[in-house]
DNA sequence: TATTTTCTGTTGCAATTGCAACTTTTTCAT
DNA sequence: ATGAAAAAGTTGCAATTGCAACAGAAAATA
């Protein structure tokens, strides 16, 4: 991608404002703490996003993959729970500090220019990810999510026979459904003939 | 907010790249067909996003107020449903094309700089509400989502006392539930004391 | 390769939710 | 000021969903 190229080349000329590190898998990226104006972006691998609530139970919020951009200027102030970002395998990950680019470095850095513009192209497709995830939490039942997590998928593969690019269990999460709940919906959606399912290959019947 | 006063400067000092103009209420801002490099700011005035689906049902999918950013550029490409944006008050609005800030006007427009990042501080306030959504919208059950929307709201008034700043109608959208089953569900959180509930004035009870 | 862990798939049951159909209250527009 | 429209509030009932508790398949790891 682009946008990540011009960023590399802005760190390798050396602007003092970005900071690249690598991290091993299940390593800790960063926590959203104390951090407001930290983005981050992964230039490779893959990495969680994850609160620990009351009980101590595990919740993944959001994943992340490679070009996604993250960090705790993405988030609300929060009181209570902690986020953290965890790496899922071996990732490097460009750190920097929104205000130092929009600020600091506004005046005197050369890459300040292709760096604004860069993270705002990385926001945006950010936002339309975000978009789309609201698109899909927002329907009322676990049937027309999973069918507008469908259409979604089949829009954008140009094809009425999509794959699940992410595990059942993982899809549940993304769709905030109970697993065997929607494991039974799919069964239905089958049943009824609006789709045939072969693991995670999902065939659409319907119009 | 001083990101929108650096747009209307540059838009004064003649950046040809920007449009204002000026809508009634009821009146189409803009569609979101084929201009996917759009980006609009709200100045002044509330809109509604929204999609008239196949049986002609109005749905408001988002809602923008003073200050807020949207446009096409936020959206997936779609192949379905389209949405509009209507306004809900008189509104003024910048239209901006953001291929023009980021590329065309880049190296000969001495606003630039502080358009694309005026533009970047307006898309993070934009992912910052996006993840507040998304939030209270993964959260399953009716209670969960009006809780952790009392909590935001609660954690950002810092008070125990919060007033709901929409039409409860309005609040189960956002919250993507039946609006009876809501209202049942807040007498229930008040029976069982967990709040206590004047209108729209809802007093925390709980910790 | 053996073993542990994660993922898929199922089902009964109780709880939650959406839907429909109302009445009452508040707000808006003429 | 008055009638119309929108919002708030209520309830019964049927459908959907979450939860718990499994078994078997697949994947990861030692």
């Amino acid at each position: 991608m682009d946008e990540i190229s011009s960023l590399i080349n802005a760190l390798e000329q050396g602007c003092s404002k970005i900071q690249k590190k690598y991290f091993k898998k299940n390593e800790i990226i960063t926590t959203y703490i104390q951090k407001r104006s930290q983005i981050c972006i992964l230039m490779s691998g893959k990495a969680d996003l994850i609160r620990y609530d009351l009980n101590g139970n595990k919740d993944i919020v959001d994943n992340f993959n490679s070009n996604d951009i993250f960090g705790e200027a993405f988030y609300p102030v929060h009181t209570n729970n902690e986020l953290s970002v965890i790496a899922n395998t071996n990732c490097c990950v460009l750190f920097l500090v929104h205000d130092d680019i929009l600020r600091k470095c506004k005046s005197n850095c050369k890459f300040h220019n292709i760096l604004s513009s860069s993270i705002l192209e990385l926001t945006l497709n950010n936002a339309i990810h975000q978009n789309t995830r609201i698109e899909v939490l927002s329907k009322r039942s676990i049937r027309e999510k999973l069918l507008s997590y469908f259409s979604i998928l089949s829009s954008k593969d140009f094809s009425k026979t999509v794959t699940i690019p992410i595990s059942l269990t993982n899809l549940a999460d993304y769709l905030s459904v109970d697993r065997s709940a929607m494991m039974r919906e799919l069964k239905n959606l089958a049943n009824e003939g609006f789709i045939s399912k072969n693991g995670s290959k999902i065939k659409l019947l319907y119009k």
